[in-house]
DNA sequence: ATTGTGCATGCATACGTATGTATTTTTAGT
DNA sequence: ACTAAAAATACATACGTATGCATGCACAAT
């Protein structure tokens, strides 16, 4: 039953040559009418599938798109940030919908993820997503860059190089949601997140609020401002140690929602109410959001776009298109955890 | 700089032919030590990959784990569900640690998905995901099995057929939870999701449920039983259409904790208090399931395990041996939906 | 010296497809 | 009916690797 049917097998049975099946089935114009009928109905009768590897072989396309996903490898070992696992679903459907099949691999940063997927002819490009240690990443994208490898990346322009990105305007982002706390009559914010290290995009929406903060002529209080990474884990204890701080605040601007889930459970358990005593958002609009309670303001970050995007610009470069690199707008979502 | 590297260019600089490339690379004990590292350390200098199309067609090995994701074509185009999601997680994890590659893809029930990957040689073997509508499910098992393709199932055992499954014990996860809330004197239960309908691992968690209820001399009360598919929303309005029947009940066994998520939003909307009011479990233990208000007491899946079983097994059957199928228990997590 | 043994390497080929070029068949034009 | 052009097909080859087999070489045993 088994043992592989191959072009010659079809061009057997068919009577022709392999040369016409495989032009017949790829709908070439040099075969005729009624052959290519012939032959597709007896490839479709025996089953007959095209040997991708062969294939990509002799054309020299795999017809993959690789993603690589890094990590923080400070995290659980266990856990994907529902964000990206969020745009790991979107690139999956987009490239799905451009026929491209897609070759998944999370990547600690420290390896030597520069190199492999294209070069080993497994993908036709490369998306790059994630969050995590950013120190020699540009020292990375410089190396794909001079290898040609054709690849886009999710997040904040890289300044200087000439890399395709997709992010969302990280720092209007971060300027909207607290425009809107503030307009809810706070006074004194808390910010948890990358304020002095970590991500360009976590610093963006730091330099939004404290953007939003000046023109409203409300102060930035270092005592407020807190490091946390991607996790409730570090937004918990971030907004304990904030808690313990002994300053007094009444809104809390979170640089993710998980870090703003971890806040608020913090605040909760210190007897707060939310958003009574202090207001909370986050940031991305994860399936979460929607499901705490109260149930989260947030900046949401259009990831079914930003799939199509990113795909659809790789693809662009595969074709040798040029393609541009593109800020996505946030959307302010509205819902309890600022009060109404 | 580019223009692609191959072995016979490392044979080349090396001063060796190109079959001693390949097997300096592959380590092969044929090769003299001095003379491997010689070539290995041209190849590393040239940074030569090995051309994996050409690889795999030479060995008809991939090296490349396919997994096929099935979605209730209800579903919003552009959600997964994060079950699903964090079981994508762990398999890739686990892809990865055995050195395969991770080819994901998205089908509907409805497709032609019984064929496609091993067949054109892109994947070894395939990983089957996905709850949906199971009519023709069967039927394409046994297709697959036919072709002889290598592959292995998430979920409940399939009777008479031989296939390699692996999958919680739903039915006592089921029965778990609801003893669980029976110890918590409750003595009216509701329970959300494919009573009558809808996926075997559904069926056997409402088994599991009343044969608990059975045992502590309850009642399995038909107006408390509603379908539910599994999203939140689905959950809401299962829950509202409970209220509206008039019928008082304490408690509320979800099949999933999406359902329970969208079922407590309800209740809550109602104006009754979780747990005081009405007990709350779901199933699966999702991210979300530990930052709801009240925190969500549920049956934990272990999607690391299972990921990780998956592919150890699948990898046991594409090396020719045997692979028995497997059920994981279920944890109960104690969290406050259900009360102290 | 001669033969044998084992190790290291090279040669040749196959994996299955796609495509440039050569060849045959068909059609049209005179 | 004969030739030119066009259409359809066949032939041959290359993609880059892995591996069975043959070859060469050094060293030991006779």
């Amino acid at each position: 039953m088994k043992s592989k049917q191959t072009s010659f097998d079809i061009a057997y049975r068919a009577g022709v040559s392999q040369s016409t099946v495989s032009r017949a089935l790829r709908n070439s114009p040099l075969v005729n009418e009624e052959t290519r009928r012939r032959v597709q109905e007896i490839a479709l009768e025996l089953n007959y599938k095209v040997d991708k590897n062969a294939s990509s072989l002799r054309t020299q396309q795999s017809g993959t798109i690789a993603l690589l996903l890094f990590e923080d490898p400070t995290n659980d070992d266990s856990l994907i940030n529902p964000f990206f696992l969020s745009m790991l679903g979107s690139i999956t459907r987009a490239s799905a919908k451009k026929g491209y099949d897609l070759l998944v691999s999370f990547q600690q940063m420290s390896n030597d993820w520069h190199a492999d997927f294209e070069d080993t002819r497994k993908a036709d490009g490369i998306i790059l997503l994630g969050y995590g240690d950013y120190t020699d990443y540009e020292e990375k994208l410089v190396q794909l860059i001079k290898q040609e490898t054709h690849f886009v990346r999710w997040g904040a322009d890289v300044k200087g190089l000439s890399v395709v990105s997709v992010g969302c305007d990280n720092f209007h982002g971060g300027y909207q949601v607290t425009e809107h706390v503030i307009n809810k009559n706070r006074k004194n914010f808390a910010f948890l997140g990358g304020v002095t290290t970590g991500s360009p995009e976590f610093l963006d929406r730091y330099k939004g609020h404290c953007q939003a903060l000046k023109d409203n002529n409300l102060a930035v209080d270092s005592k407020l401002q807190i490091d946390a990474v991607s996790t409730d884990e570090s937004g918990y204890l971030a907004a304990k140690q904030l808690l313990e701080n002994g300053v007094t605040f009444d809104a809390i601007c979170a640089a993710s929602d998980l870090i703003a889930i971890g806040a608020m459970r913090a605040v909760q358990e210190a007897g707060y109410n939310i958003p009574k005593d202090i207001a909370v958002v986050g940031f991305d609009d994860i399936a979460t959001a929607s499901s705490t309670f109260p149930a989260m303001t947030t900046a949401k970050q259009d990831t079914v776009l930003a799939g199509e995007l990113l795909v659809d610009k790789l693809l662009q470069l595969v074709r040798g298109e040029e393609a541009q690199t593109q800020l996505m707008p946030t959307t302010l979502v509205v819902r309890k955890s600022c009060g109404s």
